[in-house]
RNA sequence: GCCCAGGUGGCGGAAUUGGUAGACGCGCUAGGUUCAGGACCUAGUUCUCGCAAGGGAGUGCUGGUUCGAUUCCAGUCCUGGGCACCA
């Protein structure tokens, strides 16, 4: 009977499950590897074919490193807070933590399919109360170091989401899940300090094995600058300062004017009575627009002046004091001296606003432009005949040294917005109490639990769904007995992903988040794979709560996670065609748009000739006809655009796992996923080059298992190890094999075992010896079939714990080896010679080729270069 | 606009301390096997000229360095990603 991978794989998965095979403990006698994938939210649409390519390359590493004798440590679990189970909670009623239980039943169905060797003993689910104590426990951690606090801050928030969402998670003015506008309204927030460990945050990724890429968008999100802090005495308040940031003090006798923020507080207090009307017009103007029209209108400047001036402390010269909304009040210290000849935004204002612009370096021409650039000081007294960075030291000690500022860095790193107004999170563990304090549930009365709600809906007045459950908002103050209230917001979903690679070191204590032994035996985690998507949110968010938790003596490691590695995505072909847009989903005309008549505006598609409104409509690749070579619309006539991006619903273009297990089974599905090309690489799917990867399995298969009948049985493999061509062929394969798995090359080191399995019978069976290596370096890849061609090579223990093959060095060195002969650069010739021929020997025969001797003829070579063992060319 | 990554056959990709471009797989072609096959086996498959031996061109494009460039340098185009008034 042919390779039948059901049967097989059910047998083995079902032996790991039983006999606990993979499960993972503390033995400080083993070096120990901490392999960990980004732990996924379970959604109600399960596992697509992109989830698995990390998880995938992560457990062949685990399984490799477990045959190497290295003891590791390989979880997984469920990140399972979250808005898509509390919005289906809103339509339905259903409470999220039956919809989030019944996803994580399909995502973990999933995944046992696919035969990933996770010890599921460790098995952590971030909405379990005894997971959500821990998290709490660690958030008063947090506060008992004054790193936790309330504020009232201008915050992002998404009347669509019904909640406010952190600076990282919006883009363009827009929530990053959704794409839904985002409004900026000041509400009182819980806020972490992440500013305090920016400089670490950003030092501490020096010493991490991260892509460099990564580590940068990092580095911008922190944006650290340097400069100085410049007091400026407002003119009729004398107790009055504006105090701003610039990295350019050495342009500061170039300052004409300042501007603060709209929402700065002096610009109530230093506003002339004669200008109060104009500045509140102004005020109420900006605050009606959202930050998306602030971007767009970037170039046009607006502002208003207030009346006042204050004193530039270097020459004491009287400037004028304006508000414009192109200061912002969450940057620096939201005010700014304006430096109209250096900066091209305040060169802009200035012009709007006939502002005087003055040269102070030399270099530019700033009746056309600013000059930004370096050159050297010009009127500016002291500092004249500086360069940039002598003039900024210069006018720093100057500052210094008269007591109106001094150097200073500025990151662009603002405090971690960390309450939403959502019910299926964490809750705060706080009291407010009657006297306006607030204070921290005490340890012993943790965790903090959801009381159960009828209604899921946000309120109004942007207070959350918990604000509404009396019987749970109002409590005791257990210690003095005086009433108090909770707080009705919730942790948003980073909460629990910010340590839970910790808990899976120690995931049933329940003594203790996590034991200092087991910490300081699995951490750090070795390596991490997940989407480069997390870049600046789940990885910063985590490594700060680690580097207070190592300030605290809580953890061993300053960083949390030592090598990343970014999977590249699975992408989907789609095809796309337009049609005019009648709203509501209908067409106009009926008519049918190729891509090549079509013009973007902004994010609307729009008709090149008559600028009509169009929609794009997707066909899914599977329902595509296809005439001489080209996809075509439903009409048959007008081409479709190929577009190659992630996967989507929308598209049609979802590819489930479990249908490609139905049909070619796991091992199949691993290799392909591997095999497909590299692994930080995107890829898209094609369910075409399954069958490739399916027939080397058979191969392998049939290599040891004759095909007689419904059992089979293993063949009668001569004992040994073969002929000197196959200990070649293996010693070669382990080689490339073992080598392509540290670089995590997992696609060349498939096709290695590929090429061994097409050429290992080429002189006769393969001997027993053979066999049972090659079993072991299949397992890391396919390790049902492995496992069941070890079994059937007569082993009666699993194959995870075996040894990994050695290649012998001698064997790796070949006898005769091949030379390439060029003649002026180009290659005329490839000679075989012996391995160990000398240069002498090589050009002889190089000479003695009828065709190099065609190309060289009787002229004698000017020139000659040798490379040792790989190539002779020969200059004329 | 700025920054980062990447452009190699019909397709996914391989090869970079500069040294035989196209491993491996898909697809395609031919042959074998089979009652038949969308199964299996063998051979071929960058393009092009040639009966062949062999020649010419070729790693987005244009130049440069070199005996030799997919690899290094300069410029340029395209694709993907990130950032975007951060003083």
């Amino acid at each position: 009977m042919p390779y039948a991978p059901h049967a097989i794989e059910a047998k083995w998965q079902e032996y790991w499950s039983t006999r606990k095979t993979f499960r993972a403990e503390v033995d400080t006698s083993k070096p120990k590897f901490y392999v960990l994938d980004m732990f996924p939210y379970p959604s109600s649409d399960g596992l697509h074919v992109g989830h698995p390519k990390g998880y995938v390359a992560t457990d062949a590493i685990a399984r490799y490193k477990r045959m190497c004798g290295v003891n590791v440590l390989h979880p997984m679990g469920w990140d399972a807070f979250g808005l898509p189970a509390e919005q289906h909670a809103m339509r339905t009623g259903q409470h999220p933590r039956d919809t989030t239980q019944r996803n994580v039943a399909q995502f973990k169905r999933q995944l046992r399919a696919l035969g990933l060797s996770y010890d599921w003993d460790r098995e952590l689910d971030t909405t379990d109360p005894g997971y959500v104590r821990w998290t709490q426990w660690i958030f008063c951690k947090l506060h008992e170091q004054g790193l936790a606090y309330e504020a009232e801050v201008p915050v992002n928030w998404c009347p669509e989401l019904g909640t406010v969402l952190a600076n990282e998670e919006v883009r363009d003015g827009k929530s990053d899940i959704g794409g839904h506008p985002v409004v900026r309204l000041p509400l009182k927030q819980w806020m972490l300090r992440i500013t305090a460990y920016a400089e670490r945050l950003l030092e501490d990724l020096d010493e991490l094995d991260w892509p460099e890429h990564i580590k940068k968008m990092q580095r911008d999100w922190i944006g650290r600058s340097e400069g100085a802090r410049v007091l400026f005495p407002v003119i009729d308040h004398a107790d009055e300062s504006i105090e701003v940031f610039t990295t350019r003090p050495d342009t500061l006798f170039g300052a004409t004017y300042m501007v603060l923020a709209p929402e700065h507080p002096l610009v109530d207090k230093v506003t002339t009575p004669a200008r109060r009307d104009a500045v509140k017009a102004y005020l109420e103007q900006t605050s009606r627009k959202s930050e998306r029209v602030r971007i767009v209108e970037a170039s046009a400047k607006t502002g208003v002046f207030t009346g006042a001036y204050a004193t530039n402390p270097v020459n004491d010269a009287e400037i004028p004091i304006w508000i414009a909304d192109y200061v912002l009040i969450s940057y620096g210290t939201g005010a700014i001296m304006a430096v109209p000849g250096h900066d091209q935004r305040d060169y802009e204002f200035a012009k709007t606003f006939g502002l005087p612009i003055v040269e102070v370096v030399a270099g530019g021409d700033i009746s056309r432009e600013a000059f930004t650039g370096e050159g050297v000081n010009v009127n500016s007294e002291y500092l004249n005949g500086l360069s940039m960075p002598a003039a900024k030291r210069r006018m720093i000690e100057q500052l210094e040294a008269d007591g109106s500022g001094g150097g200073a860095v500025s990151y662009k790193l603002r405090d971690w917005l960390f309450s939403r107004q959502r019910y299926w999170g964490e809750p705060f563990p706080v009291l407010h109490l009657e006297d306006g304090t607030t204070k921290l549930v005490p340890e012993s009365d943790l965790p903090v639990e959801l009381p159960e709600l009828a209604d899921y809906k946000p309120g109004s007045d942007f207070q959350p769904p918990l604000a509404r459950v009396a019987s749970w908002i109002e409590t005791r103050d257990p210690d003095t007995g005086q009433s108090a209230r909770r707080d009705p917001n919730t942790m948003p979903q980073w909460a629990g992903s910010c340590w839970y690679y910790l808990r899976f070191c120690d995931p049933r204590n329940t003594e203790a988040a996590w034991s200092p032994e087991a910490e300081r035996y699995w951490m750090p985690v070795d390596l991490y794979v997940g989407g480069a998507e997390h870049a600046v949110l789940h990885l910063l968010y985590a490594r700060f709560w680690h580097k207070v938790l190592y300030d605290l003596g809580l953890v061993s490691t300053k960083e949390p996670f030592q090598k990343l590695l970014n999977p590249g995505m699975i992408q989907a072909r789609s095809y796309r065609y337009f049609v005019a847009d009648g709203g509501d989903g209908s067409t106009t005309n009926g008519r049918f748009y190729a891509s090549d008549q079509v013009r973007y505006d902004g994010e609307t598609p729009v008709h090149r000739a008559t600028g009509e409104g169009l929609r794009e409509c997707w066909v899914p690749p599977d329902e595509v006809r296809w005439k001489d070579g080209q996809p075509l619309a439903p009409d048959e006539e007008t081409v479709l655009e190929e577009v190659t991006e992630k996967m989507s619903k929308s598209r049609g273009n979802v590819v489930n796992p479990d249908d490609v297990v139905a049909e070619y089974g796991a091992d199949a599905m691993r290799l392909y996923e591997m095999f497909i090309g590299p692994l930080r690489k995107a890829a898209p799917w094609s369910t075409d080059g399954i069958p490739g990867v399916f027939r080397f399995l058979q191969r392998a298969y049939r290599l040891i298992v004759e095909e007689v009948d419904a059992e089979d049985r293993a063949r009668e493999l001569p004992p040994g190890e073969g002929t000197v061509a196959q200990q070649r062929l293996l010693a070669r394969t382990i080689d490339k094999v073992t080598s392509d798995l540290g670089k995590l090359d997992l696609n060349t080191a498939i096709s290695a075992l590929m090429v061994f399995v097409r050429d290992i019978e080429k002189d006769g069976p393969v001997p027993q010896g053979v066999a049972a290596a090659f079993a072991r370096l299949l397992a890391p890849f396919a390790p049902h079939l492995a496992e069941e061609l070890w079994e059937r090579l007569g082993h009666a223990e699993s194959l995870a714990y075996a040894s990994w093959p050695e290649a012998d060095p001698a064997l790796l060195v070949d006898e005769e080896i091949e030379i390439a002969v060029q003649v002026q650069g180009k290659l005329r010739a490839r000679i075989h010679v012996p391995a160990e021929a000398d240069e002498a020997l090589v050009r002889e025969v190089a000479l003695n080729d009828a065709n190099v001797r065609r190309h060289v003829g009787d002229r004698e070579p000017r020139r000659v270069i040798y490379v040792p063992g790989r190539l002779l060319n020969l200059v004329l």
